[in-house]
Formats: C-alpha cells, structure tokens, sequence
DNA sequence: TTAGAATAGTTAAACGATTAACTGTCTATG
DNA sequence: CATAGACAGTTAATCGTTTAACTATTCTAA
C-alpha cells in the first residue's frame, strides 16, 4: 500500500507539504505541487480513509441503518440516499437489523427488544465513525426512537420522530388515501369498501382518514361494516374479501397491492370481473400490479423521493448548507403518484 | 466521546493493561480486570472501530459492492451475506455501483466504462480498509474482472470469475432448467417452445444448455424455430409468445418470471387458458409469480443461500477455518429450488 | 540459594493521515 | 534601512487503538 510518506520520499518533501497540496491549501509553490501530483498518479496513491478519519474526525461516511432490507420498499430508497450523497463524496454504510425476515435468525417479542439493538446499532454506527445517519423505519412504529444525546446528525425516513433534532420524512399517506378515493367517487362509486391493514399500524390510520375525509366530502358516512383490517397479505386480502364481498360495494380501497392480490383471486374464485363488477385501487404500486389481469391502478409509493429527501436533508446539515426540503414540524411529507391501470370501472354516467 | 484513555485513568492503569483485558489476552490479575471491566460498564466505553482499523490492519468490515441494489435478487443475496458475517462478528458496508438503474445518472455505453467503474469502487474499498469484498455481479457479464493484484479476499457472486484468488459462488442454471423441462416431459409434454433472455446472456446459454439436454434424453431433438430470445421484460415476452403461438406448442419453458407474465396476457387477449390449454414453467420465483392466475410453476433462484455460501468462502479465508462450502474449478452452484404451482396441465394420460 | 519462569503490569512506537505552530527567505513599503 | 507580510515549507503533536519490548515482583524447583 502506497502512503503519503512514499509520495513525500519520492519527491523530498515533507509529508505535511503532500497533505497541503492534496488538500488544496495554497502553500506550496507550483513546481513542488506538479511534482507531488506526478508522483501521486504514477504511484497510484489513494488516501487512507480510515487515517483520514481517524484524525480529522471526517470519514466521508453516511450510515444507513434498514430494519429490513428485503422489504420492496427498501433498495430504492436506498438508492435514493446513496446516489445524492455521492454527489457530495460521501460513501455509505448499511446495516440491516433484520427484523421480521424472512430468514430471520432473531425473533422480536417486543418493542423494547428491538430498540435496544436499534440503540446498538447505533453505537456501532458511531464506532464507525460515519458522519450521520438515515434510519428506514420499514415497519413503522411510533414507538421506535432515536436517543436524543446522539451526538451526530441524524435523519428517519418512514416514521414520525419526537426528537427535534431528527427530522423525518415520510409518505403523504392521508393525501394519497384522498385522492385514491376521490378518483373511486369520480368514476360514480359511492358504495365502497375499505381493507386496511394492521388496525394499529400508522399507514392504516392515515390512510384511513384521508378516505373518509373523502367520502364526507361527498356526503358520505362510511358504515362501519364497510370497513374492515387484514395483515397486508395475499391470503388476508381474500378472507377481507369474504367479508365485504355481501356488503352491496362496488369498488374496494384496498391499503396494499398484495392484499389487491387476493380480492383478486376470490374474484377470480365467484366469477367477479374485477374491472366491471367490481372496482379496486390498491397502495404501494408493487411490481405485480402490472401481472394482474386487469391490471392494478394504484398509489405508486415515492421510495427514490424519499431517500433523496433524506439525503438532502442530512448533506446540508454536514455541509452547512441550506437545503431546499421545507420541514413543518420537523417532517417532510412526500406525495404519492397515482397509477391509472384497469381495475377501475367507470359507472358515473350509467 | 469516552475512550480507552479514559478507562486507564479512572482505573489508574495504563491504556495498555486497559487493552489487554479488553481482548481478552491473560495479562491482567483477576482484581484489575473487573474493575476496568466495571469502568467500561459504566462510562458505557465502546472502543473506536476506526482507531482499532488504522492499528491492527483488521477493521471488522466487509464490504459488499453490487452492481445494482433495485434488483430484486440483491437484497435477499446481501441479507445471505450479512446474517453469516455478523456471526462473526464483521459489518458491511454496501456500495451500489447503480448500473442500468431506472433512476440511473450515469450511463455506460460500453463494458470497459464499468470495469473501470468498478476499479475505482473496489479503491475506494481499500481506502476503507475492509477486512474483505464480496462483489454481486447481477448484469453478470463474462468481461467483469476483478484485478488479480486487489490485495485482499474477494468473493464473487453470480458471475464466473477467471481470478484464480476469487472464488465465484453461482446459481446452478444449467441443472435448473433441466429439471423445469424434465418436468413438462413427465406431465406429457414433448412439443414445448423456450422463451430465453437476451442471446448473448450467460443464463440464457446455461438454461438453454440445460433444457436441450432434458429434451435429448427423451429423444427429443429441439426445433429451432421453437426457441426464441426476448429481453427478459413483459412486454418481450408477450411478443416471444406470438411469434411461438403458431408452432403447435403445448408447453413453454420461459426464462423469467416477467416474460411469463407476458405470455399469460398474451393468453388472455388471445382467449387461450394457461394450465389447459398451454402449460408455462417460470424462473426466479418473484413474487408475481404467486400473484398471477393461475399460480406460475417456476424456479426459486437460491438468494439467501448465494449470499451465504460467498460469505462463508470470504470468512473462512479471513479467519482461517476451514470451509463447508467446497469449490469445483474454483466455482461454487448453489441449485435453485422447483416451485409448484398451477401453470402445468398434466396430459401425459391422454 | 538461585536461576528460571510466570504474573502483572508499563512504556513507547506504531498505523496514515491532518494541522497548528514554527522557520526561513524573499518582496514590498514607508 | 527596518519591518511587516507573503510565500514555501518543516516539525511535531494528535486522533484512539494495538503491540512488541521491557520492568518488577513473586513463585517454583533443583
């Protein structure tokens, strides 16, 4: 390995006088810097990151911090993250707690356990040294929390965070719920039912109240048997299908595609033509609702915003910039795109 | 930030004895230990990873390069990875090279442009000082080199790697695609038309193998004209079946689970019912495949098990323990797992 | 009794960078 | 001519650890 000494030998100077050049401090005259910058490019030296860091308490590196990294959602907010702060030279560094994997090798029985490792998590964060994080609460839970005495930058994406030195940035639920429904009532639905998810769930909450904000809107108070909660699979979209399926309802606000999924099967199931004789939006925009026949129209989920956001936020608070994402109350909502397919039958001018 | 200074002092040793006990070398009496262990307790001391990096030349870091993190097998093959390294006691840390991304800023006209890419990736590597590199080649391309002077381990995913220093872990392609169309032949099917992916592609060539030599062992000499190349997306799919539909076909041996979705609306719009009247094997096993009616029969690429094989190569090398996974022309395939489902009609009883 | 080993430490030099403080030398200015 | 300031560089401390080499004390066995 090729270090500044080596450079400084080669050209007879002082290892500071490598460091300055290479940092770009104006104190060394022109014919001792083109010597320096030969001497690095024809010795291949690349400054140690880890020594780098060690003494100028800068080591370039943002830690991401997943709560499960093979949920769909993940890789591109990741994505998003990474390729801005690569415009500012920074790297990242991911951990992925695991929770609830499929292949888990822990298993979580509570809150309380899982924030304890998110807290050691972030202490192994800090050993790294990595000069902010971006946590992605996938499972969302008011009760996850960032320790307020951090001590370095931080940044949650997914979730509502109390500490006022964590900013979060989060999806429009309530909105995308909103305009979902509004576009249900547009089509000439008035009789339409809702499968959410997890009853306790944030998402579910949310979303929830952006369709009734809608449907009242429109004069229309959502019986409460219209309304009913699965556990965002396949499987559980269809028994919610089972029950809403007598209730007289047109069209289904169905709060994720996978759960879309299963109404479809037990449309398929009863000989319903989803489409015709029953309507469906979904949530999430999953690649399988481009399979299904018809296809899905639904929410499409701004996963690469959303870690763009993160990251913006995050850059200019180590860079000392403004940023151009506007917080209120502390959190950045990001809209939901809407994705017009076929499984919504247009029944307003019968 | 408390360090190991700060142990020795309220302890009144030296960092020295501070260290010793703290990597358990027997160089401390039983008194002094449990009252720096104590110490370390209670300032809550976690020692600096990048500290421990700089002196011992040993970070405790993996670093995982992909090429493109929004592909769908990567985040299953990186959690293969991390579940297995963390036993040991390592972190990773993941750099997404975003070739081909749909959000991509950067666009590689030629192979030469990645490879260089990915020289620059794997310094930056370096200059972190990881302990080791595991590099998931998805766009698996036969031009993809790692330079054999890298210096340290290096494993590689999905790709052959000619490397003699790196080990490449695969998916057993060949022995897939056999199977999938031993299969079709036992349900009764002898005319069955292949959709591949793109021609030049390493897959493509190992499933064709594969499939070939299923048919020829039943005597079937495969028609040229029932084998056709799509760009492993839906809508090449569709158009693969309608150049296939005319060829007296009763089952199709698809590629990739997207071109199959195709080929079901292709059957759609053209009235043809799929696990009757054309039979359809998949590959990869996403999740559309469960989604689409009826259920597509296909083959579960072994994610997690790739991800752990590599990292089970990489931790043997650094720790110096011997390995269960045992390499053949230093190349390592992981067989994928059959997934039945509905797209199969049975006519062997006809 | 005494050499040798074992025990329980300490000291100080690294690892590869950055950076504050210092040293010369030259130039400009009143 | 004296002095200040700019320029071009060097020295040495420092970041938080590990580790080789050393010291001092006690124990063991011939």
């Amino acid at each position: 390995m090729v270090t500044i000494k080596d450079i400084a030998r080669e050209c007879n100077v002082s290892i500071a006088t490598v460091s300055n050049v290479l940092n770009g401090k104006n104190k060394a005259g022109e014919e001792t810097r083109s010597k320096i910058i030969e001497a690095v490019e024809r010795l291949g030296y690349k400054p140690n990151k880890v020594a780098k860091g060690l003494r100028s308490r800068k080591t370039g590196t943002i830690g991401i911090i997943v709560e499960d990294l093979s949920q769909f959602t993940v890789p591109n907010i990741v994505e998003g993250i990474t390729r801005h702060i690569e415009q500012y030279g920074y790297k990242s560094v991911l951990t992925n707690m695991r929770l609830y994997s499929r292949w888990a090798d822990k298993w979580f029985s509570n809150e309380d356990m899982i924030n304890e490792l998110l807290e050691q998590t972030l202490e192994e964060m800090k050993s790294l040294m990595v000069d902010g994080i971006i946590y992605i609460a996938v499972h969302a839970r008011e009760t996850r929390k960032i320790p307020s005495d951090l001590g370095i930058p931080a940044v949650m994406i997914y979730a509502y965070e109390q500490n006022p030195n964590v900013p979060s940035v989060v999806i429009d639920d309530e909105l995308a719920a909103y305009e979902e429904v509004n576009y249900l009532l547009e089509k000439g639905h008035t009789d339409i039912g809702i499968i959410g998810g997890r009853e306790d769930n944030m998402h579910t909450r949310l979303r929830l109240k952006g369709a009734l904000k809608a449907l009242l809107e429109h004069g229309i108070e959502q019986r409460a048997d219209r309304v009913c909660y699965a556990l965002w699979g396949k499987k559980e979209g269809y028994e919610a299908a089972t029950i809403l399926a007598d209730k007289g309802i047109t069209a289904l606000f169905v709060m994720a595609d996978r759960m879309a999924g299963g109404v479809y099967e037990y449309a398929k199931d009863h000989g319903i033509e989803i489409g015709k004789d029953l309507s469906i939006v979904g949530f999430d925009d999953q690649i399988l609702a481009d399979y299904l026949m018809p296809g899905l129209t639904t929410m499409a989920l701004p996963l690469h915003p959303l870690g763009d956001a993160a990251a913006k936020l995050l850059i200019s608070k180590l860079e000392n910039i403004e940023c151009e994402i506007k917080l209120q109350d502390n959190i950045c909502k990001i809209p939901c795109t809407f994705k017009e397919r076929g499984s919504v039958a247009d029944i307003s001018k019968k």
